[in-house]
DNA sequence: CAGTGGTCTAGACCACTTC
DNA sequence: AAGTGGTCTAGACCACTGT
């Protein structure tokens, strides 16, 4: 059928890739320029060893790699098929609000426009996970680009979870980089939506009230106990969240 | 040191996971309780085969797999360590609208609003990928559920891509399955941002003018040549995207 | 130089699934 | 029963990198 790619294996001098990863590559790219459709049934591990000439673990290597990254199923005794195409999922980037900016090439700046210690509203107990009675520190920040406001931020912090955040000033580290630091989380959920801005956010960011928000909630958890909630206010018409996708899952290759 | 987590590897009867992903998982569980944090060592290959009275190759397929992952560094003559925690990367899944409107347990039903074949306009050409003089094909679907209004689809189909298209009267299937189904793609991006609801939208999504929409632009290539490109105009105040996230990069156990 | 990970081999046994 | 993938072993050689 095939030519074998390579008889042999290893270069003497330039050997570049991996064998695994060729043979993973090579039926990466039959599967991506359509030349293997979905459903088509991929070579057995067996005739693969011999077409590479390799044992089978490194054959195995290969597709259990494209398995995982969700582009192949493999299934015992009827042998691995090339998966249905799918746009569902995207790997998205939310980037911290200081190398969001200066990788603008703008200056950033941050202020604390309010701090206070208080406990759950109604709203926050009913809602997403903080305990009645639990003692918090609400923060708003406000971002600033090159002296311009960029995005407002409305934080609170469980005192339970970050309790050396009562004690911090936030001059040098703004609360979210802080907490990175600090705290180790375990879960997360990014919540993302548009919302008209009120005369609060509005005033602060310097936005005619009423114009679109891009919001960006973000809840994060340790072991169950909610760590902190932030909600990330972004003018509509100057901000943009981006993410590259592939029929390819997990890691991006400019990680 | 460590105590052997299990002497007998194999059970004869109920062994529910293999050997790399119980060491993976106990070096996982290890990290995310901050028992060991970022900067620590993990235990060499050669300090777990021995503590786990395996091969090396098990070993080694466990700790690829966590720095695949994202959760440890690994480093000849240092060693692996635990890796800096990072909120940056969450997975985001955009469905199919139909999907989505049907997940929420109300019924779907989508009218094409406007139909053309078109040439690139100025801004098209200018931003991002369409060549001048190409075919197009500009669709304006509505999908509604429950009968009311959903969401706003404004695409455009490279008829040279796709030249069935032109013949297709989208009537059993939504332009963006019949898509899924008919043309391969190789790479694609979402940008997703605010805006202020204009007349014409406002008036298809029965929302008030100038009301905040959250909108997902998605466009899509197959091998460097745009397939197609999507603006999903949502109504902000009832749509919101939401992506969970771990330290762990790559594939979510609810797959 | 010595420690560590990166890769590979040539077998082996088992589990699952379809025939 | 037979084909296939899932896992594992006990070695091996090499590349890289810090001392």
């Amino acid at each position: 059928m095939d030519t074998i790619p390579d008889p042999a294996r290893r270069d003497t001098s330039g050997n570049r890739d991996s064998l695994h990863q060729r043979i993973m590559r090579d039926i990466e790219q039959r599967i991506l320029s359509a030349e293997w459709m979905p459903g088509d049934r991929i070579p057995s591990e067996q005739a693969l060893t011999e077409q590479y000439g390799c044992s089978r673990m490194t054959v195995n290597k290969a597709l259990t790699q494209l398995a995982q990254s969700g582009l192949i199923l493999r299934r015992r005794k009827t042998g691995s098929v090339v998966k249905r195409q799918d746009t569902r999922t995207a790997i998205l980037a939310i980037y911290d609000v200081a190398d969001e900016v200066k990788s603008h090439g703008l200056t950033y700046r941050y202020t604390i426009c309010e701090r206070l210690q208080r406990h759950p509203t109604m709203q926050e107990t009913t809602c997403p996970g903080f305990r009645e009675k639990e003692a918090l520190l609400a923060l708003t920040v406000l971002h600033l680009a090159d002296d311009e406001p960029f995005c407002l931020e409305e934080r609170v912090i469980s005192l339970s979870a970050a309790p050396d955040a009562a004690e911090e000033s936030f001059a040098d580290l703004a609360p979210g980089a802080w907490l990175l630091n600090h705290v180790a989380w375990t879960s997360g959920e990014h919540r993302i939506s548009a919302e008209s801005s009120n005369a609060r956010v509005s005033k602060l960011l310097k936005v005619t009230k009423g114009s679109a928000l891009l919001v960006v909630q973000r809840l994060t958890w340790r072991q169950g106990e909610p760590v902190t909630r932030v909600r990330l206010n972004y003018p509509g018409h100057q901000h943009r969240l981006t993410a590259d996708f592939t029929p390819i899952q997990g890691l991006r290759p400019n990680s």
